[in-house]
DNA sequence: TATGACATGTAATCTGTTACATGATTAG
DNA sequence: CTAATCATGTAACAGATTACATGTCATA
């Protein structure tokens, strides 16, 4: 629907906006726990804030009175929601696969709270479909080509095999505890 | 040594000239097989040839006379190699795995050719000692934050623990790999 | 009053993406 | 002759990195 492109910082953010903050809370997440592969470099992130709300995804507001310096807590607004939603509940491709699970898991890690738990499982099961076909076609290649390698790079190649094999592990596990979770609370998927 | 900052796309574009290359072929690379994280466009290969060059890494050397078009084909300069050989040996740091697999592995990939055997043992042991300290420290910082995480931000964690497990286990197995192959050749490690 | 944490931003520069432009050679 | 493939590039733009600049507040 809406035609302008957001990178995945911008995603990061609206994810994270969920949560009202500012520019520098957000700094902290990414510099702090997990998300280091997001930088913490204000020269990132503040120009991304003015895109997303140019872009009428988020809205700032400049806290008064509380005592400190004046802060800006940004929100998401409903066409920003809209968006996150969408960006999370999107098929998985072979593409997002390609480039890396860290989009894909970042979508997953929003799902619950932006959408509901039972996008999650939709969401894992799509990604379950693309891994099954991506790792198939991986080992194909790998017997066609695996005569003309060096050992390392032939090594290298089986890496990246076990570790999108681990991934699809990982979603069956993931959807035995969605199953377990459902049956607890005795809700219809 | 050189103090030129060199981006991963030109790393892999060193360790892809150890045979010789044109751009064309270097975009064939990067389209076709796996290495499809790197971009196959002209707009990214060429200006990245062009600075490596101008870096004193790579010597292009226009073909003359075969019948078709003009083709540039590129060599490693003795810097080049060099280089490369500098950006795989050196240790793995906490650092190369937050920001993925990637690179290390495009390291390890062209290690076997541009070093040697006994180079790929090392820097599987230093990627070993990394993987170990990391997945314990991934181990702890989920443990601190499981309780405030919804469902689907703990599960997406695990997945990247599991993930870095699995990079640990293909660690070893790719050390067995080399010991057996020493064996067969009798080399001394 | 000086230091450090809080908090926000800008400017220069580099790299990559997208789209376009060019031209040679080969197959139909 | 025309289209496709080989082969190389450029230009405009978007986004990230790095480094710098600014200013507040608490505390030692």
């Amino acid at each position: 629907m809406s035609s302008t492109k957001i990178p995945s910082l911008g995603y990061a953010l609206l994810g994270l906006l969920q949560k009202p903050s500012s520019g520098y809370d957000l700094r902290k997440v990414f510099s702090s726990t997990s998300m280091k592969t997001y930088s913490d470099s204000p020269g990132a992130i503040y120009p991304a804030l003015g895109r997303l709300e140019k872009a009428g995804m988020i809205r700032g507001a400049i806290e008064e009175g509380s005592g400190l310096r004046r802060r800006q807590i940004f929100r998401l607004t409903p066409k920003g929601l809209s968006e996150l939603k969408h960006w999370i509940t999107r098929p998985v491709t072979r593409d997002d696969l390609v480039w890396g699970q860290q989009e894909i898991m970042l979508r997953f890690a929003f799902c619950e709270t932006a959408v509901g738990p039972a996008a999650a499982v939709e969401l894992l099961q799509s990604l379950e479909t693309a891994l099954q076909a991506y790792v198939a076609a991986l080992h194909e290649e790998l017997q066609q080509m695996k005569a003309a390698m060096p050992a390392s790079a032939r090594l290298a190649f089986e890496c990246g095999i076990r570790g999108n094999q681990c991934f699809l592990e990982w979603t069956h596990y993931a959807l035995a505890t969605y199953e377990k979770e459902g049956r607890k609370k005795g809700g219809t998927l």
